[in-house]
RNA sequence: GCGGAGAUGCCGGAGUGGUCAAACGGGACAGGCUUAGGACCUGUUGGCUUAGCGCCUACCUAGGUUCGAAUCCUAGUCUCCGCACCA
């Protein structure tokens, strides 16, 4: 074959490998730029080219950075740990550690021929207890301060992946992984106070350089309101109601409590008892299947029997138990306006309570008036502007000693424990005597048992020997915590990990975390939003309080690349039949023509399609630029060239650096077919031309740079550095002198109008390319010279500077 | 409802005040090579024009700023994405 890239590429993966090129040390001369891309969960269908490309986006700008002279590290691992592992073993009988050993031997293989520049010698695998040791040793560090703790909530579970679900593994009430309808269940977990970071977690977003609608989601997600809390009294029981809108605590004509709420029958009085259970059921048969996007269920309730008192208003008014209420939300129960709030209307609507302006606005018959104008019917209040009365009426609730203010999020607990066999076993044992107790941290790690039954719940409850064991306190009989960790605990500290991957003394050695981190620039995809990417920053957060580390927020850059679709704009998937293989495409067009066309198709960041027409383009050039340097007559590289060059790297240095892949191919491509037209090209210039290659293409710059004579590796060599003085770029003499124009038009009519002569003849001095344009404007002479300080050979014009030609009238 | 991102030629997708009738791909059309197909190469691909460094119409719509707008401002229309009855 005539283009063997295979074995080119085969040849220089081994020669990076064995040289170890890749391989990184803390160093005190170089800076140092860690480039993360997202670790994978090993699964055993293997990688397809969707996944190949999200490395090599990572890939490219690691080598970029490399070649910048940057210490760059550029790590992978396996998050390993995860329930398919475990459905694997259910459905086939294969034990979850071998099959994750195997689908990370085959990943690591496949990652292997696709030549990205990891430092191999700091691989991860969370599935090793060497490594969740530490999950485990981090768990004990907030259980000794609080953050983890076990609470009786009613939670989520999936029917289907048997097992409870964070908050934000719950979308639209389906479970995240498999689309399965949630049901809640009330049960004793472990949660993480994430909540006590939710300030931090919020403000800190601001100075993230992350995609704006990654940083928008995280802050809906946390969701601050501030408000007050106002205490209404029921049955002379002081119950405190969250509200943002104070000022319309005239209006509060019912209650309404959520009819999940656990308290809720302290406020159903007897006689209402059996409506309050028809109606609970009813709710509870309503599948939230049916409920269509965007559409929500009709508000629906029923009176408690119950009445609370309105604090500033002493009126008493109905409390219903309502549908459209969230449990834990504030304090589950809301005061209701239906004149201003469009829920709180639609309920009053339907049941026929009474409804009360109290601010002046528009008030339909279908609509709430939810806007600002004058309070009325608000007691001493009335007259005010609705902004200022919030506060007034705060204040007032306030020195009355009714309210108080507070500050709400929609952030819960981090709920981690999981009914599930393939995670990190929590660090607990329980005593009959003690109670909860802690593993005690030399006896770390807690080992996954081998030999479980699967299949039939909670596989660790069938590893009796392992289950019981000596309380550490008392040492009599007790039982360890059968819940694994959600595997999201995992990936939120593995980043630090990387710095110091095989230390069995310590989480890691603090003084390689502080050089390497925070990471420079973190990859990956923008489903985690709210998952991952909030989880660690706050193990971020959390590890930065205990002092093991000096920055609290765990990258400063974030990128999310887009996806890679199938050729027939499908996703790509195995089941479909439609992935498209990196060992194939290798074979067929050798991985660097597939890196080129992938980032010629689009930025990064946008969702693209493989295609094997379009990669055919690729190829061409690919081979195309290889016979070039087989050909080229090496000799003086014309001026023109140069300026060409030094451009092309001025623009290509500035789109790598902002993951602009498709323009920088675009570039290389134009000063590629510039070069060809050129009779002589030095060894120089050609070899300042493989370098901007080299991030997309490593494979054949590395052959080529070899075949140019040079030793060593082109991956390591510096980056080409733009000489600005040479490029004089056609467009700027243009430009400029267009704007010149402009302001000479100008000034010409300025000047004619000032001295009041419309016939007044007009001289323009201006260097030689600029007197050509100004020679196209009427009623001028041009005098062209040669010199900028002459361009006022007379002094008659008063006003003469540099880059501006001299103007007189006579 | 709240929040985010967008709207460019047949399609993908650049361009964010003056090299702009708009880069680069793909597709389509025409031609070359070839017995033919494929591959490869060349040209065309808004309209007018024999041709043009000529004119007209153009970057969602309507206004505006400017000597000059795809690019800036105002209003509107539409699309996509995320959250979801959060009081």
């Amino acid at each position: 074959m005539e283009h063997d890239f295979l074995s080119i590429e085969r040849k220089h993966q081994e020669r990076w490998l064995k040289e170890k090129v890749f391989e990184v040390k803390e160093s005190s001369s170089k800076k140092k730029f860690y480039v993360l891309e997202m670790f994978p969960y090993p699964s055993g269908s293997g990688l397809h080219m969707g996944h190949a490309w999200n490395y090599t986006i990572g890939d490219i700008f690691a080598r970029f950075k490399i070649m910048q002279g940057f210490n760059v590290l550029h790590p992978m691992g396996y998050d390993a740990l995860g329930l398919p592992a475990e459905n694997a073993a259910i459905k086939d009988g294969i034990h979850p550690e071998k099959y994750t050993q195997e689908a990370i031997n085959n990943f690591i293989r496949q990652q292997k021929l696709l030549g990205l520049s990891y430092d191999w010698s700091r691989l991860i695998d969370t599935s090793q207890p060497e490594y969740y040791k530490w999950d485990q040793w981090i768990f004990l560090k907030m259980f000794e301060r609080g953050l983890a703790y076990r609470k009786k909530a009613s939670v989520n579970w999936c029917p289907s992946c048997q097992t409870v679900l964070a908050n934000e593994q719950v979308k639209m009430g389906r479970c995240e992984r498999c689309g399965t309808e949630v049901e809640m269940r009330f049960l004793e977990q472990w949660f993480l106070r994430i909540t006590d970071y939710a300030e931090e977690l919020l403000d800190c977003l601001d100075d993230l350089d992350w995609p704006e609608r990654t940083k928008a989601m995280q802050r809906n997600w946390i969701g601050k309101s501030v408000g007050v809390e106002i205490d209404f009294e029921v049955n002379g029981e002081k119950f405190p109601i969250f509200t943002t809108r104070p000022d319309t605590i005239f209006g509060v004509t019912f209650m309404v409590i959520s009819a999940q709420h656990p308290d809720l029958m302290k406020f159903v009085t007897d006689k209402q008892k059996p409506e309050v259970e028809k109606f609970l059921k009813k709710i509870k048969s309503v599948s939230k299947k049916s409920i269509k996007e965007l559409e929500f269920l009709e508000k629906e309730g029923v009176f408690t029997g119950s009445y609370a008192k309105n604090p500033l208003t002493g009126e008493l008014v109905p409390i219903y138990a309502g549908n459209f209420v969230v449990a834990d939300y504030g304090s589950g129960m809301v005061m209701a306006v239906p004149a201003h709030d469009q829920r709180d209307f639609e309920f009053a609507k339907k049941y026929g309570i009474k409804i009360k302006q109290v601010i002046e606005g528009p008030l339909t018959e279908k609509r709430a008036f939810t806007g600002r104008g004058k309070l009325v019917n608000s007691g001493k209040f009335s007259g005010l502007d609705s902004e200022i009365a919030k506060e007034k009426i705060k204040e007032y609730l306030i020195k009355k000693g009714l309210g108080r203010i507070k500050v709400q999020f929609k952030l819960k607990d981090w709920l981690i424990s999981r009914q599930r066999y393939w995670g990190t076993p929590i660090p607990i044992v329980y005593c009959d005597k003690c109670g909860i107790v802690p593993v005690p941290e030399d006896e770390l790690p807690v080992v996954l048992p081998k030999n479980v039954v699967f299949g039939k719940g909670n596989p660790l409850e069938s590893a009796e020997s392992w289950i019981n064991t000596k309380c550490p306190k008392c040492g009599g009989n007790a039982r360890r915590e059968t819940d694994t960790m959600d595997t999201f605990v995992n990936s939120s500290w593995y980043f630090l990990r990387y710095c110091d991957p095989k230390n069995d003394k310590e989480i890691f050695d603090k003084k390689k975390v502080s050089y390497w981190c925070p990471i420079d620039v973190y990859i990956g995809g923008a489903e985690h939003a709210c998952m991952h990417l909030i989880y660690f920053r706050f193990y971020t957060k959390f590890l930065a309080d205990l002092g093991l580390i000096n920055f609290r927020e765990p990258a400063k850059k974030l990128f999310h690349q887009g996806m890679l679709h199938a050729e027939d704009g499908q996703k790509m998937s195995k089941s479909r039949g439609v992935v498209v293989l990196p060992e194939d495409v290798s074979k067929k067009y050798g991985i660097d023509t597939a890196r080129f066309f992938l980032c010629s198709l689009a930025s990064p960041d946008k969702d693209i399609q493989w295609s094997e027409k379009g990669i055919n383009g690729s190829l061409r050039f690919i081979k195309r630029v290889f016979d070039y340097f087989s050909k080229v007559k090496i000799g003086k590289s014309s001026s023109i060239l140069e300026a060409r060059l030094n451009q092309a790297i001025d623009r290509i240095t500035g789109y790598f650096e902002n993951f602009q892949y498709r323009k920088a191919s675009i570039e290389i491509k134009e000063l590629f077919e510039f070069m060809e037209r050129e009779k002589k090209v030095s060894k120089e210039t050609l070899e300042r031309f493989l370098k901007l290659l080299t991030p997309i293409c490593p494979h054949i710059c590395e052959e080529l740079w070899e075949r140019l004579g040079n030793k060593g590796f082109i991956s390591l060599e510096k980056w080409p550095k733009a000489d600005l003085s040479k490029i004089k770029m056609k467009r700027e003499v243009i430009a400029d002198a267009q704007k010149l124009v402009a302001r000479l038009k100008k000034d010409i009519s300025n000047l004619k109008r000032l001295l009041g002569k419309e016939n007044a003849k007009v001289y323009v001095y201006a260097l030689p390319d600029e007197a050509e344009i100004y020679s196209s404007i009427e009623g001028i002479t041009v005098f062209a010279v040669n010199d900028k300080n002459k361009y006022d050979p007379e002094g008659k014009s008063k006003k003469v500077k540099p880059g501006r030609p001299a103007i007189y009238i006579e």
